[in-house]
This record gives structure tokens, sequence and C-alpha cells, in this order.
DNA sequence: TATAATATATTACGATTATCATATTTTAAT
DNA sequence: ATTAAAATATGATAATCGTAATATATTATA
């Protein structure tokens, strides 16, 4: 067996990589094969060496980036000792470094909408991560799950709309509207 | 002059008509200008003499659309006499019914991903209309700007994840639990 | 070092796109 | 009825896309 034990396990996973940082940049449609290709390193052709078709890809990256963002929240939570943990999730989903920094923020905000036209396989993935989250987020605030959900689509609906707004002090204020209100929310 | 007057402007208005259908059915990259002329009954080559690009076009079926949608739910809220009438308008927005009609309803959860990647010109207007809104739904839950921005970021927010999700039942209870959090909000 | 399996690169195809140039139709005014 | 301006239709162009076939490069094993 040439090549390196586990060598296309990994050239996948920075396929998987460079498209989930790329669709959320620019969004699914606008992001083509061979963009997404040359971001980890390779030419367009073997892509299918490594998937059946682009929308096995946008499945895949949806996972990832989903897991990734939870990783990144839980990270952030047990460094800090103080205060209910949630609260600094909250400060930091709906910081203006994660509006900035879409590349590398919560595919919700960014993807949700597209994703609500993709293919089944693309929405039973995005469906089993969402729940995911939303365990997530309520085991972190200590609430039900429905309030928990109420919380997460508060914050993304926030986030998308602080990003979509050509108003820097706008968007600034809907942020700490929002801040402020999810903070608040925790205390009924 | 040929052609009847004002006859052009009727046939510009159609096409913003079709064009604000189609994008929030299926994104704005997905739609093509040929589909929209076709849905206002037109072939593609007329297009240019209307609008010098697509682009222009997305800012116009923006301007459109989010403008009907606060004249339709302005009109739900006056037609109900009893209750707060920010509660008609919480239980329109986070519906099904709404949920499932994607292309006349408000285009917030189904495009502004999408915008935030647009041109200046895009992003201008719907700053622009978004802040209409704002006020709009202020108004109508008698709040100040900041809570009816969170109000309408938290069903914004609700009612796009609820259209991704591909499990009817947790669309559902996103939908209500988001319903009786909105109501909620209103009463702090 | 030679080999053969595996992974990647090159090239090509057909479809679709936004846009534009040109032809044709429409209709108000003569 | 004729005309000419205005609006729309037809057809073409260049670019890009997803996908596939084929060729080349890589490397563990013998």
């Amino acid at each position: 067996m040439p090549y390196p034990e586990g060598h296309k396990l990994k050239v996948r996973g920075k396929i998987i990589e460079s498209a989930a940082q790329a669709f959320r940049t620019n969004g699914i449609r606008d992001i083509s094969v061979p963009f997404i290709m040359k971001g980890a390193g390779l030419t367009h052709g073997g892509f299918y060496a490594h998937f059946d078709n682009k929308e096995q890809l946008v499945a895949e990256a949806c996972r990832y980036a989903i897991s990734d963002t939870i990783a990144l929240l839980q990270k952030a939570a047990d460094q800090e000792k103080k205060v209910p943990k949630i609260n600094t999730i909250i400060d930091y989903y709906l910081s203006p470094y994660h509006r900035d920094r879409t590349e590398m923020g919560c595919i919700l905000p960014a993807l949700s909408s597209e994703i609500s036209r993709s293919s089944d396989e693309v929405r039973q993935v995005f469906t089993q991560e969402l729940e995911r989250m939303i365990e997530f987020i309520s085991n972190a605030a200590k609430v039900d799950t429905a309030t928990g959900s109420t919380l997460l689509s508060s914050m993304v609906g926030t986030l998308m709309l602080a990003r979509s707004v050509n108003d820097s002090k706008l968007s600034d204020s809907l942020l700490t509207a929002g801040k402020q209100h999810a903070k608040g929310l925790m205390k009924t």
C-alpha cells in the first residue's frame, strides 16, 4: 500500500477544512470545487476521489464546522472560572470579533438559509448538529432545551443582522442589545 | 412617444416582483436573470434596458420585499382589535404558514447572509429598510428600538433555523418556543 | 531497485451564466 | 396608413461551473 497510512484521510480532512472556511466566507454556491481544492493545496481533478459530489462535501463541512464551534465555545467557557459560563459564551458569540471573522465563526448565521435549500443529506446532518448545539447551549445555561434553543436562535439572528448591515454603529448596537437581552433571558 | 404612459415603469415593477419572489425562494446566486425575466413574462434580452446589472435589481428587490413585509404585518396588526398588536405580529411571523411560504415571506431570514456579502449598494438599501423594520416593530411593541431590534433579531433567527431543519417536530417546537419567548420579552 | 497500487494532476465536456449587439415588434403621433 | 421612437426579442460571447476520463506522479513492499 503506497502512500503513508492515513494519508488520504488527512487530505480529506484538509479539503473539508478548506471548504468549511470558504463556504462560511462566501457562501456555498459562490465557492467552486477548484477553489476549495486550491485551498487544500491540491488541484481540482482529485476531488472526486474523496467525495461523490459537491453536496456531500457540504454535508461534511457542515458537520465539521458546527463541531468545531461547539468545541471552541466549550473551551472558552471552561477557561473562565467565575460567573455563569453561559455569559462567557454569549459575550463571545455576540462580540465584534466573532462578527468580523465569518471564516472561522459559527455557520448558523452564515449558511442556514442556504442549507434550508440544500439536499436532504445536508439538512439531515445540519439538523443533527444543530440539536447538539442546542443541547450544549442549554447545558451551559442550565435551562431546558426550549429556552436554550430560543437563546441560540436569538444569538444567530442578531449576529446575522449585525453582519448584513452597512453601518458599523447600528451593527454594534445590535450586538450590544442582543447581549444584554440574552443575559437577561437566563434570569427568568 | 409610443407605448402607453408609465408602461416601462409597470414592467420594471413586474421584474422587481418576479425577482423578489424568486430570490426569496432560491437565493440570489441561484436565480438567473433569464429566469426572473420569464417570471415577469419577458425574455432575458430586455433586462438591461431596465437595470444596469443584476446587483442593482437585487437592491430594488430588497427594498420592495421589506416594504411589502412591513405593509403586510401592519395590515395584520390593524385588523386585530384586541390584545397588544405586537402579539398578532409575532404570531404571524413565527407561524408555520410564514415558515412554509418563503417566496412571499420576510426576506431577513431568507437573504440576510447573502446580502452581507453583496455590494455596498445592496447593503445600503438593506440597512435603510432594516431600520424601518426595527422602527415598525418597536412602535408596534411600544418599546425602545434596542428592545425592538432584539425582538426582531430573535424572530429572524428562529424562523431561519425552523426553515433549515429537516425534522418537522423540531421545527415546530422552535417556532413555539420562539413565540412564547418573544411575547414574554414584551412584558419586561 | 523494480513493481504495482494508490493518490493526484491534466485535460476535456456540456451546461449555465451575466452581459451585450443587433433585429424585430409595438404604438402614439402624423 | 405611415412613420419613427421606444420597448422587447433574438442570438452571440466569454467566462465559469460541476463532473468525468485519462495520464502522471508517488511510495510501501518485494
